[in-house]
DNA sequence: GACAATCACCCAAACGTTTGGGCCAAACGT
DNA sequence: ACGTTTGGCCCAAACGTTTGGGTGATTGTC
């Protein structure tokens, strides 16, 4: 029954009413268990439960802020939200924050170094307690700078020196399209390897040449090539792998959507996918599985990767010591590497 | 050659170091043309700008916003930021945001009016100037309660009651992809119309019927079906519209997700999509191109509607009397419409 | 040389909280 | 009956800004 009081109702104003001083309204409402029966009287403490409650009171947060010098503001950095593997990471960070009464500022950086120094300057402007990375550059030379400032923070998706992270286990998952495209007879395949600076892309290509070597199969320097992580991106790098005189017959593309632009450049070449060539991808985007061949990927669980990213920043923030976790991917077998 | 003090300089440190009163440090700051010179000598200002630069000075958002009563911050609340159409209006907000020194809060609301109302609490609590709703109801009851509260807010992406909003012109839209497949010769067409209470839906079913219409075409009701906005979404509505006798010849999907689902039906029914039968999408999402079939769809400008939509927001803010938009879409013709 | 006008600043009060200390009265212990 | 504890509350000082209103010195005007 909060009735709205058109103008902000603050401390004071429940102090008034109330007869009571604004401090004591704040002890009560802050209702740490242990202090509130020190505060007043339980007949007060109802009181200003109530008056609080039908007035629709609400702490100022700049207040809260500016006395406690903790505003429960994260930052969160991703290379893009328009990427639905990175939109769906902050989808849990953001539901976890939510249940932590924390809020979260997202910005993207398009993975250029500049806007991460820049974006990450803007953040912290804000006096963010914390902040999650999403767009790490293995090399972690940036994130070198941001610690040495004492700003706490933890990573998502990818993984950097030894900065705690929350990821997938690619390497894993890597190997689990070798070993499924082994067990097809596969011998001859090319790997679509993402960006090298981002350890997703690097983790599950290694994963799959390891597997690779494992069977004593070395995959050629030809048949490796690296891309941008977007359709565009996958299809340009399939067709350098398809100039060859002799195409691979599979090929495994680190993220969905290169490896939906790989399809586009097999269809090109006049090859059918799942009968000619076989593709795979990684993520298991909602998408994969409704494409008109659907695609055989590796589900990985993004939306649990950003709520522990969050819960690891919590715990961080909270003085913990922290660890990095690895979340196990799932092999998602479709119509993209059925062909014999 | 900002030096990096790492505790945080305050505008008490910078007066204190210089000098001079905190007051005077606050004004030269501000550096408002007009009030510049009137605030202290050009030496001042100079050794004023020199340290604070050189002490990296920032201000503290909190004590501002605590004195100020603005706190330069906006909420934005969308169905699913895993929604690529939404993201992508998403990220022009918070580019043209970053651009006025304006910072966002966004936050999903599972087009659940349950949830709409509490993450619009959570956000107002937070002490935003003000909203962007990508998620209005076609009907705008919630958006009435928020306007009561005095909260300013425009609309992005859906249009609701008069209040202000920057949408593509769903309704041309519509239509052109009706004259589209008109100019093809089909007669017989089906319509994927989304959530009925999206007016993106609405207007673009409504386009494309009307477009008919004024070719002397009604379409009965059997060939229009409501669904969600996603790829299964729209499978399932499009295996409804295919468990009848005839099948359409064309099939207009009010979004390119459900387009893409209605692909996958129509796959299942043995049609060859383009050959077989037509199918058109909406918003020409960067994966339309790509797919297997590529995309017949209505370009619609989402990063702009993004821009556009904070722009009204920061005028409003600014006092200004402020009126909706509606952005041009575009007809992108591709294989998914090409058969004879 | 008297007067006002400017210049270059400083003062102090807010904004809404939180929190370490008080203080007074009643209850308790012996 | 007299000190001590406790319960129930109040005081006041911060946190870092912004901003309307000074104030004393210099400059300009005649």
């Amino acid at each position: 029954m909060s009735a709205e009081r058109s103008s902000t109702v603050t401390l004071r104003m429940l102090a008034d009413q109330l007869g009571l001083h604004v401090s004591t309204v704040s002890r009560v409402l802050h209702a740490k268990p242990d202090e509130s029966h020190r505060a007043a009287s339980s007949a007060t403490v109802e009181r200003v439960r109530k008056l609080a409650d039908e007035l629709g009171y609400r702490p100022n947060p700049h207040a809260t802020s500016l006395r406690t010098q903790r505003s429960n503001l994260v930052g969160v950095l991703v290379p893009r939200l328009s990427d639905i593997v990175l939109a769906t990471i902050y989808e849990g960070i953001e539901e976890a924050a939510g249940e932590r009464g924390l809020s979260t500022f997202v910005t993207n950086t398009s993975d250029v170094p500049e806007f991460q120094r820049d974006r990450t300057d803007m953040v912290l402007a804000r006096r963010v307690d914390g902040m999650i990375f999403g767009d790490a550059y293995v090399d972690a030379a940036f994130l070198g700078e941001v610690a040495e400032r004492g700003v706490p923070f933890v990573l998502v998706s990818r993984r950097a020196g030894d900065y705690p992270s929350v990821t997938c286990d690619d390497y894993l998952g890597g190997r689990m399209v070798a070993e499924h495209l082994l067990s097809l007879g596969h011998r001859d395949v090319a790997v679509v390897a993402g960006e090298p600076y981002a350890s997703t892309g690097i983790d599950r290509s290694t994963g799959f040449i390891d597997a690779y070597a494992d069977a004593g199969i070395e995959i050629p320097a030809h048949r490796f090539t690296h891309s941008r992580f977007d359709a565009r991106g996958g299809h340009e790098a399939t067709e350098r792998l398809l100039a060859e005189d002799e195409p691979p017959s599979a090929i495994f593309a680190v993220n969905d959507f290169a490896a939906i632009g790989a399809v586009g450049a097999a269809r090109d070449h006049g090859l059918s996918v799942g009968a000619d060539i076989a593709i795979a991808g990684f993520n298991d985007t909602p998408l994969a599985a409704e494409l008109p061949v659907p695609l055989t990927t590796v589900h990985s669980p993004m939306h649990e990767m950003g709520r522990r990213g969050l819960e690891l920043l919590a715990r961080l923030l909270h003085g913990e010591q922290v660890s990095s976790e690895r979340l196990r991917p799932e092999l998602m077998v479709r119509a993209s590497t059925a062909g014999s």
